[in-house]
DNA sequence: CGGGTTTGACCTGCGC
DNA sequence: GCGCAGGTCAAACCCG
């Protein structure tokens, strides 16, 4: 336990990972440490602010090339995320909760001119494109980890309700999408599994909560996750080299990244983080704060 | 009956 | 411009 691991072997686990999936070798194989060009650090990522997009999902893009030219890739990618502050011209596109809204706006105000409704006054539904113009869109933070379960939708205290599911190309299995039920929070998830390895479950968070975890609510913090007790981290591939295994270190980036990820949540305050981060993610913590 | 899921249609962005 | 893929909507359906 306690172990540090710094931001390279992490990076490196990472990109372990991204040769691993679809597009990224095939073989689960180890590429050589590398030189961490563009990022000052990725812990120093983590721990940045929360409008930067923590990109763990992209490797698993079946698009990427590769080895090298996923590293190279990854490394760039990671450069914009540090750089989301900076007036840089590299311009993302980034999909982000404003914009999802106007879509959908637009998308309601289409359908009524369809259908010739003219509810639209009533709903207050205005023209779009000369209000987003010369808007700065702004950046949702994204967080993905990879769990192997057996179930697609892992436990996490909130509630969550799905309102989509889409065929994934090159892969058999569906990508859910669910919404947190919590008026007001547009926390949004995707769940997929990995073709690769079916048993691993890739969850993509975005955005951050803005109310207390129900579960915890209810005084009940350990009903967290007991539905996913299948559920476990690949530490192999990915987890056991995140740096906020550390329990020595309770003001780690893990810790405070988690913060802005669940920033309601308290139980991640040190000094019981540790275990309290066990009852989002049980399994994790057994899997991994073992040497 | 209220809340959640399913599923086909639709919209948007991107690459060619 | 066209086709494709990802993301979202919303009606229909299901369930407790």
């Amino acid at each position: 336990m306690g172990e540090v691991f710094d931001d390279e072997s992490f990076l490196d686990s990472f990109l372990h990972y991204s040769n691993y999936l679809p597009g990224g070798g095939g073989d689960p194989q180890y590429i050589e440490p590398a030189t961490l060009p563009y990022v000052e650090g990725f812990t120093e990522c983590l721990r940045s602010s929360a409008d930067h997009f923590v990109m763990l999902a992209k490797p698993f893009d079946s698009s990427l090339s590769p080895k090298k030219d996923s590293r190279e890739k990854l490394f760039s990618e990671v450069k914009v995320m540090t750089n989301s502050q900076s007036s840089s011209s590299e311009e993302l596109h980034w999909e982000e909760e404003n914009g999802g809204c106007e879509k959908s706006r637009k998308t309601g105000q289409k359908r009524q001119e369809r259908e010739g409704d003219d509810q639209c006054a009533q709903m207050d539904i205005k023209p779009s494109k000369a209000k987003n113009k010369g808007q700065k869109r702004e950046r949702v933070p994204r967080f993905a980890f990879m769990t192997e379960s057996e179930v697609d939708h892992l436990e996490d205290g909130y509630r969550w309700r799905k309102y989509g599911q889409k065929a994934v190309k090159n892969s058999p299995y569906p990508r859910s999408y669910y919404r947190c039920t919590t008026q007001k929070c547009s926390v949004k998830k995707r769940v997929e599994r990995s073709y690769q390895d079916p048993a691993v479950v890739i969850t993509t968070y975005e955005g951050q909560h803005t109310h207390h975890c129900p579960a915890n609510v209810r005084g009940s913090s350990h009903t967290l996750a007991h539905g996913s007790l299948a559920m476990r981290f690949r530490s192999d591939l990915l987890g056991y080299k995140l740096p906020f295994l550390s329990q020595n270190s309770p003001t780690s980036s893990g810790y405070d990244f988690l913060q802005t990820l669940f920033p309601s949540q308290q139980q991640f305050q040190a000094p019981n983080y540790g275990a309290l981060l066990q009852d989002v993610i049980p399994s994790f913590i057994d899997s991994s704060s073992q040497p």
